[in-house]
DNA sequence: TTTATATAGTTGTTTAAACAACTATATGCC
DNA sequence: GGCATATAGTTGTTTAAACAACTATATAAA
């Protein structure tokens, strides 16, 4: 039985994700700080719309891997701060398309240069090619779990 | 700047933790499954009494990284399922004692060998070097921010 | 000793996650 | 066309997280 030495051990907080915890908790000290008054989840609803403008809520749930309920409810929420607003689909009648408003879109270079100062602060003494193999072995498990 | 190449991309999935979102949902998965019927945070509480049973509300506060409200409210909802109670402190009479019931012992082992499955499905393919380096960034990045 | 400060825990409020049940529309098959 | 089934999204409910405000007790300093 492979990586049992390591499975029995520390099994916990790989778990309960408490390096990702700690970021997240610090990624939203550090908008509040800069006066940017919004979730870490709206943020990540934010980020994959500045990728890619007008999903649908379905292409969301997948890109953000949350539920639909979820996703229902941090677009009302995002609706509701004028963030983004939901546009009915012409091809399909069950289908919302949510766009950005000009004010999200404003929010996007300062939050990335948030997100990004966070993760130097996080990253702070771990090796590049540590990180390299932290992802592949985070990937992997998603891979495997999702 | 070191790591800049990592942080700009896969940047989300490492802040949003899709990878300990995924432990946890199949975690609860299997728990469902076996019919034990408590929430992964109400597990993360018990895991640390079996470690030391007894532990003050601050105690779990720090092995479980919450905060008190997170706290009270999980020691009142594993009292109500009596899996645990509070016991006042003869030493410090601001602080509770949280003593797991017979009914919680019980739940050890199952939930344990159901943790460690869940890992190793988590785990398929990665290998123990992988595991041991993915660990150590992930303990520093929590060191770093904690 | 009394006063200030720190610590342990609780309560209220908002946001989000998980899950089930639901409506509406689309698609595939006869 | 009509029916079964799949898909997109919403709503209700419970549990938990984050943060602020609060009570009670302990500790330290004057």
């Amino acid at each position: 039985m492979p990586n049992n030495q390591f499975k029995k051990s520390e099994l916990y907080s790989f778990i309960t994700g408490k390096a990702s915890t700690a970021i997240a908790r610090r990624l939203q000290k550090n908008f509040k700080q800069a006066g940017v008054d919004i979730t870490i989840e709206q943020w990540s609803v934010l980020y994959h719309l500045w990728k890619q403008d007008g999903q649908s809520q379905q292409q969301l749930c997948d890109a953000t891997f949350r539920d639909k309920p979820s996703i229902t409810r941090l677009v009302d929420n995002l609706e509701k701060l004028k963030l983004v607003k939901r546009v009915a689909s012409k091809e399909d009648r069950r289908s919302n398309l949510i766009f950005l408003t000009a004010e999200a879109q404003q929010l996007q270079n300062q939050t990335m240069d948030l997100a990004n100062q966070t993760l130097n602060e996080a990253l702070e003494g771990v090796t590049n090619g540590q990180v390299e193999i932290a992802k592949e072995v985070l990937h992997l498990v998603y891979e495997n779990l999702k």
